[in-house]
DNA sequence: GCGGTTACTGTAAACGCTTACTGTAATCGC
DNA sequence: GCGATTACAGTAAGCGTTTACAGTAACCGC
């Protein structure tokens, strides 16, 4: 009683095996570097592997074995540059290293608790990488108790658990870019934080809290916003504040998209960066250096940061040694929209 | 002899089965929406697996079954915003659809000759979304061969191969924005093709000869040249026309990223945009609006190509009727780059 | 020269699903 | 009222690997 379904043609590993005159389980073991086998073998194996043009079988092999070969990445909604950097980084790294990725553009935000579960997971990945707040802690803690290796990507881990979180120097590229903010003579500097719950958003708020303070500036409330890291709410935000009188005479807008939003208000009112107010973002995103005047920022290592991610998950899941956070260092890039005196 | 090696505590369909009462068969049939289920059955069956937090196992799925469900996606190396608006197309089309995404990003010309084959195809997905020219005819035709559902995304299939292709209404975009430069008063416009080999690029400049033509303009070769699409290599490019003495009073750089290139160039010979050359672009990048003076340029759906994409890569999977081309709207937008008269 | 390793290779049982085939009760046509 | 059909559900084979276990031959120490 057949129930052989396709007659495919795919080329499989008994075929390999009968090739080359081993068994299937020494064809494995070529394939995996696992067990021993002897050079001739080895080499008369590959030899067949390549005439035949084999690959081995995804799914048979993350059945057989326990690993799928697969990370997941989990983002939010895929804008700016900043992803696309972040995600070649991820790339970089792993397909050396034999994975693949697959990944997962969260939109609105979701949990496993509401409904459908997320697409990535214990049952197609071997760990995830997570950089959405879209995520909520308690899909985060059941897959973490499910013993799926996770990596937290500009994001903390939910209380408690044992997760390996990966950070730019926030709190230090805040204070530098405030600081310098305060050498070129600002003294009512506004900020705009990120999206609700947002750590990269709060750490860089600590940054600038800290400036203030060490160069005895008063905190004033009336000027922190909330720009969403994003250049429309950025963009809203900030007209509302100026709608209501407030005063300042620079702004550090949270990252470079809100910073684009910041540009286009102040010119709707008819304020000039630098001379009427100086400006400055976080991440250097690749247009920063083209808008006018051109931005000062805090450089983010965002390639990195995605390879990072990905070498410490993979650690994680070979087992071996991991730091439980990793603080990518930033730097100041200083550019016109900061510097009064020089032209535009 | 228990070869069990992890006594997982994976729920599994069985899991599910008994809790409701039936047998893994129907549990299938319910996940899968195959065969004929009554509805109580229906509805016991997805209480169960929400109860139980049952996710069918991919590999496991895939290996009895013929699919993966999961699609790859080809791409070059992953710059500018352009991929980002794609990879998000891409993903918001089959996630309700039920199907997850792999990516890989080829920085390097590889092919299914040169050594290692591609970690993307039928040993792992269902359909490959092929955006690059690094993957070679040959490489292609191979997957054809091989059945593989295949969808080309800004590049032409290898010559008599039926493979669908999802592309930019290339040459009317470029014929237009060349009508607008000429109307606009140029009549020594430059044009920066792209890579070697793109096709893109090849329509578009038929649009910009079209264009010269029609307003019997003659085409003057020592006008083209070639900035691949590329901010740093549209940049020497141009600087190298310039200093060869070419004059132009316009330049149509191929795409956003590139007339970035021009912008540079210009500024740095000191030639004003647009009193002395006025520039557009191709694309529409999130950046053009932002940079100075505000880019004019052809804007295409570029979140809709991958969204096109993926649609009718599922439409081959499931057998569905696709179209063998199809040509997505491109809408001309003018801003400052192209208008005298207006101050920047 | 003999027991104990060591180096290599083969056999065959899982892995967790899907689905062809079979069975059974209910329904239908006339 | 009876054979044929239909709707639903179960049984179990098989998908293409990996790997525990079981050899077997060569080698080692003494």
């Amino acid at each position: 009683m057949s129930v052989r379904r396709t007659n495919s043609q795919r080329v499989r590993i008994d075929d390999v095996a009968r090739k080359a005159g081993v068994s299937t389980a020494t064809v494995s073991r070529v394939i995996n570097g696992t067990g021993t086998v002897s050079v001739a073998t080895k080499e008369r194996v590959n030899q067949a592997i390549s005439d035949l043009k084999f690959v081995a079988h995804g799914s048979a092999r993350g059945l057989a074995g326990t690993k799928t070969h697969t990370l997941g990445l989990v983002l939010p909604g895929l804008t700016t540059f900043f992803f696309t950097a972040l995600i070649q980084g991820v790339n970089d790294c792993i397909y050396d290293r034999g994975y693949s990725l697959l990944m997962y553009s969260v939109s609105t935000p979701a949990s496993m608790t509401s409904g459908k579960p997320l697409p990535l997971g214990e049952h197609n990945t071997d760990g995830l990488i997570v950089f959405t707040d879209f995520l909520d802690d308690y899909s985060i803690q059941y897959m973490h108790e499910q013993n799926l290796p996770i990596v937290m990507l500009h994001r903390s881990p939910p209380e408690g658990l044992d997760i390996p979180k990966i950070m730019f120097e926030n709190e230090k590229g805040a204070f530098d870019i405030v600081e310098h903010l305060i050498q070129m003579g600002n003294r009512r500097i506004a900020y705009l934080k990120g999206p609700e719950g947002n750590e990269d958003s709060r750490q860089r708020e600590l940054g600038y809290k800290r400036a203030l303070a060490a160069n005895n500036i008063p905190l004033d409330d009336s000027l922190i916003g909330r720009g969403n890291f994003a250049s429309g709410r950025a963009r809203n935000e900030l007209e509302s504040m100026l709608e209501s009188g407030v005063k300042f005479d620079a702004i550090f807008a949270g990252n470079d998209d809100a910073a684009v939003g910041v540009y286009e208000t102040l010119q709707k009112f008819n304020l000039r960066v630098p001379e009427d107010v100086a400006v400055a973002g976080f991440d250097d995103d690749y247009m920063s250096q083209y808008i006018s005047p051109p931005l000062t920022t805090v450089k983010a290592p965002v390639h990195r940061s995605g390879f990072e991610a990905a070498s410490t998950l993979l650690d994680l899941i070979e087992g071996n040694e991991t730091s439980s956070e990793v603080r990518l260092n930033t730097e100041l890039v200083i550019r016109e929209s900061t510097q009064r005196g020089k032209h535009v």
